[in-house]
DNA sequence: TAATAATATAATAATATTTGCATATATGAA
DNA sequence: TTCATATATGCAAATATTATTATATTATTA
């Protein structure tokens, strides 16, 4: 699955805590049912979301399903949802206010 | 703006061209049209979205407005997802495959 | 084997996103 | 001024996503 598909699954507040959740550990449907407050068949239909692509997967025990962590980006991708930016990005050089530097492309009339 | 609506802005392949883009440097909606196949108006609204969202900002320069990047977030979100990971997490210790571990979790009847 | 628990699937309704098109605004040039 | 260029806005149509409800599947227990 292409990172695009990857960002538009992971986009999402349930889908986000189902993937936080995960990254303690095996969790498997009835553990996520007790802290989202939503329906058991929207969690199975995030799951499967999740599942298409790529992101987690899960072993059967008994007749309980065991969701874990399959793709490595989301690790890294929940770290930098956390990380605190405090500052934004250094302006361009070429801001006609300050009239300093130049606009890097061509002009139209 | 919250992490979740910066991943929902961000998780579109034309909004994610122009992010890439606007990572080189400033750039004007021209510059934009001429990689974009998409219409003028729709590039636009794009960058309305992007703007709300915090990622994005522009300056006036006579006609043309020159966006670039705002948010340190988006650098750090485009390498990630540029980033190759080749590997798969570590599948989970309680594999009943495996027979390894046990399952973290209270189990119910 | 019947009942129950755990989970998934299907169908639909509600809602949100995206695009396309027409038009508006603002600036600089003639 | 008038015209053209650069860009934005408003709105409707098309499309996609989400939640809800009912029902199905599978495995365990009695």
């Amino acid at each position: 699955m292409n990172r695009i598909e990857v960002l538009k699954v992971v986009a999402h507040p349930v889908r986000i805590a189902i993937l936080e959740k995960l990254s303690d550990g095996v969790k498997c449907v009835s553990d996520l049912e007790e802290f989202l407050e939503i329906t058991q068949p929207n969690i199975s239909q995030h799951l499967t979301a999740l599942r298409h692509a790529g992101l987690i997967d899960f072993f059967i025990d008994g007749r309980l399903r065991c969701y874990f962590l399959k793709n490595p980006l989301i690790p890294d991708l929940l770290q930098i949802l956390k990380k605190d930016y405090s500052e934004d990005l250094p302006g361009p050089e070429c801001c006609p206010v300050t009239k300093k530097g130049t606009y890097p492309g061509e002009r139209r009339r």
